[in-house]
DNA sequence: CGGCATAATTTGCTTGACAGTTTGCCGGAG
DNA sequence: CTCCGGCAAACTGTCAAGCAAATTATGCCG
């Protein structure tokens, strides 16, 4: 258990020994990354196979599959088995942000406080940019969305779906898709942690403020939809304290 | 080994597909990652060897290297060759992070300007948050890091690394690692791509920019910081521009 | 005591084989 | 003709054993 040297951080001794010579699946990964984004194959084309990759680049399996495993953790590929099987083009960016969060809140970095916190700065910033530069086709998935929501309104678990996905699509018609990023992460790390577990009878009242909000929105009214998003990230904060007090 | 259930993420859906069987692979990678994570073991800590670890698991060494490559792209685990070496803890949560902004723009999907943005909107808040929640030992590595640029003044190429430096620390100050781990990476992506290339000569003048923000945050005065923090990186993304422009 | 060859340890890579899964195909029964 | 069942094919998933390469400790020798 001798320690043996942590990571170097300054340029003046990195300069001598960075010259690591890099594994092959490593190199393969780039490679293969390198394909993907740069001839921006669409999601869903499919790869060579295991076998054919490691003969094109003239190396074993092995060093295919843990390449793979690189790219599929950076949420590049999807690796499905049988004849109809193999390697496909995928593109879930906000996967690796999540896995990095996720991985705090285990070793206790990071509390749901924290990622709050994150969401209120982030999302009326988003509902903000999103009246603003939202397009016609964002402002039209998002009141489809609405309208299935009116249309199961006595759908509690449908409703809790619609609603997540409301501030998913705003982040999107953000225009900005760092920010979309990552409120993408922060959200889905809440749901998954707690807003799961949480009263469906709310959802309706949710609603009924998502509405109001897209109408400031559509009606490119920058400084009320901020205002509105503010208010209803608190409410849902407030509800959750609420619940978690009551358990 | 026959469960498998991964992990679900919305109801519905998931009630009929995600049966998917698990790899061994990811199995063990969750494992080790589980006792790093819970147990929080510090870094630099030493795990067993490949060949014990899938000795203990009763796997193949393939199994557990596909294992590695996942939990070192998670950042999680940093590995070396030789006698002294084997596999040891890190935590590296941005590095994920940087990846996938790194991807997006190497497809395409976001630009520079979208990374300032994102820095325009977290970067004030942290300065605020700084001057709110900054702990004594916060204060002191900022002010050793500005007396360390003093002391350096001539030397251009430090004073970036400090100024870089002072973000970061800034950041991490701020009470809020969400907060902290996103702009890092946004930061750090910025420097590798940009940033890196500007003129060394501005530095002595961030400099000084720093050393009021950092007064304004020993004052506790938060709006001030907030502001001063604001400018400064207005200022830079002035000067980025100028310096895109002449080239 | 210092320097140098050598051994030991650990990761990196290869090969070949077989198991497990999923789908398409084909043939026979109704 | 259609439907159903089982077989074959095409993948990924796993194993085993061994050699190569890197890197450090060891111990010999001058």
């Amino acid at each position: 258990m001798k320690a043996g040297m942590t990571k170097q951080k300054n340029i003046s001794e990195s300069m001598f020994r960075p010259l690591r010579k890099q594994r092959f699946s490593d190199q393969i990964a780039e490679l293969i990354q390198k394909k993907i984004l740069e001839d921006n194959l669409e999601i869903g084309t499919n790869l060579p196979s295991e076998k054919d990759m490691a003969a094109e680049f003239g190396v074993s399996r092995s060093v295919v599959r843990e390449a793979l495993r690189i790219l599929e953790m950076s949420g590049l590929v999807d690796i499905r088995k049988g004849p109809t099987g193999g390697i496909f083009v995928t593109n879930v960016y906000h996967e690796p942000i999540k896995r990095s969060l996720s991985n705090m809140m285990t070793s206790g970095d990071i509390t749901i406080k924290h990622l709050f916190e994150a969401r209120m700065l982030i999302e009326p910033r988003i509902a903000r940019e999103a009246a603003l530069h939202a397009k016609r086709e964002d402002l039209r998935k998002v009141r489809d969305l609405l309208k299935d929501s009116e249309a199961h309104i006595d759908d509690p678990v449908r409703l809790k779906q619609n609603n997540l996905k409301f501030h998913l699509l705003l982040a999107r018609a953000s225009g900005n898709p760092v920010l979309s990023l990552m409120l993408e992460s922060v959200i889905e790390l809440l749901v998954e942690r707690i807003l799961d577990f949480v009263d469906l009878s709310l959802e309706r009242h949710f609603l009924e403020i998502h509405q109001e909000i897209f109408q400031t929105i559509a009606d490119k009214k920058p400084e009320e939809a901020e205002k509105l998003m503010e208010a209803d990230i608190q409410n849902v904060n407030q509800k959750i304290s609420d619940f978690k007090k009551a358990h």
